[in-house]
DNA sequence: GGATACAGTACTATTTCGGTCCTGTATCGA
DNA sequence: TCGATACAGGACCGAAATAGTACTGTATCC
């Protein structure tokens, strides 16, 4: 199946979390509380997505984790790309010069445009619309990929 | 990084050497030879698209494959879902039930709707599309995401 | 009936993923 | 000043999926 790994899953769960709790501290352990997960892999992934600039720290007692941002202007391709890396549906469409068939593909330049509509459907959700319950928008509502 | 595996890569690879012989029966091996592939990987894949109905085989002394349908019928999405299964980013989005934490997750239904996305961006380029070489189309052509 | 070529199954090595632990550093409060 | 709290960073390990290979069976053509 075509996914994104535990962990970035686990990670717009404690994303959204955060974005519950507004402008307060949320310490590592709260959040892992909130989300059902065990410590250690929230403090993992808050790490990594305070790397990316999505959360920002507050070290010491009474320290913790908010927002970097509102979060209607973070992503789900912010939360993706922060967890995983760059969005490349193959390899050689992200670096090019690791596949040897690169000089007779005739798929490649064409898997890039692939990797742009996928990056445009993720980043056309906010963490603001992901925390909100299932609510207004109809699940069938059709997605526009926004023009890369 | 978010991607589809090297086989389904290679799967469309082939398709597209596949969709460049028209009609014409191809064995793995001259496939294998176009693709720049092992012959074992290629078979592998052939009879997994030929059991999503995406080619068609023929056995014996001078038989082959070729595609079931046109290469304007058949999308990246068909090629995906035939070497990965269903689209899913998450496993909760696609089978429910086997996540524990589905009773307090309030981010698994916008999920769903992700996916959706991400299928109608693989549904929105074809096999066609996909073997023309860099030619016409530019690569900075928004793709406009089929309503699902 | 033999050669060719697809069909199906099983096996193995590698890589990645998910999860855990340990040590270090910064801040607050007594 | 000292201790408790909490983030920072790195190392590590087991499990699982992936990629690749081999072997046996079956259908068709010459």
């Amino acid at each position: 199946m075509l996914r994104v790994s535990k962990l970035t899953d686990y990670a717009t769960v404690v994303m959204a979390c955060l974005a519950a709790r507004g402008s307060d501290l949320a310490s590592a352990q709260a959040l892992a509380d909130s989300a059902r997960l065990e410590v250690p892999t929230v403090s993992k992934l808050l790490k990594q997505l305070a790397q990316a600039g999505l959360v920002v720290s507050t070290r010491g007692v009474n320290g913790g984790y908010r927002l970097a941002r509102a979060p209607e202007g973070i992503t789900i391709a912010d939360i993706v790309i922060a967890i995983e890396g760059p969005i490349g549906m193959t390899e050689c469409s992200v670096h090019s010069g690791v596949c040897g068939h690169e000089p007779h593909c005739g798929v490649r330049v064409n898997w890039r445009r692939i990797n742009q509509a996928i990056a445009g459907a993720l980043a056309s959700v906010t963490l603001a619309e992901m925390s909100r319950p299932p609510a207004r928008r109809s699940v069938a509502t059709p997605l526009r990929v926004a023009s890369a």
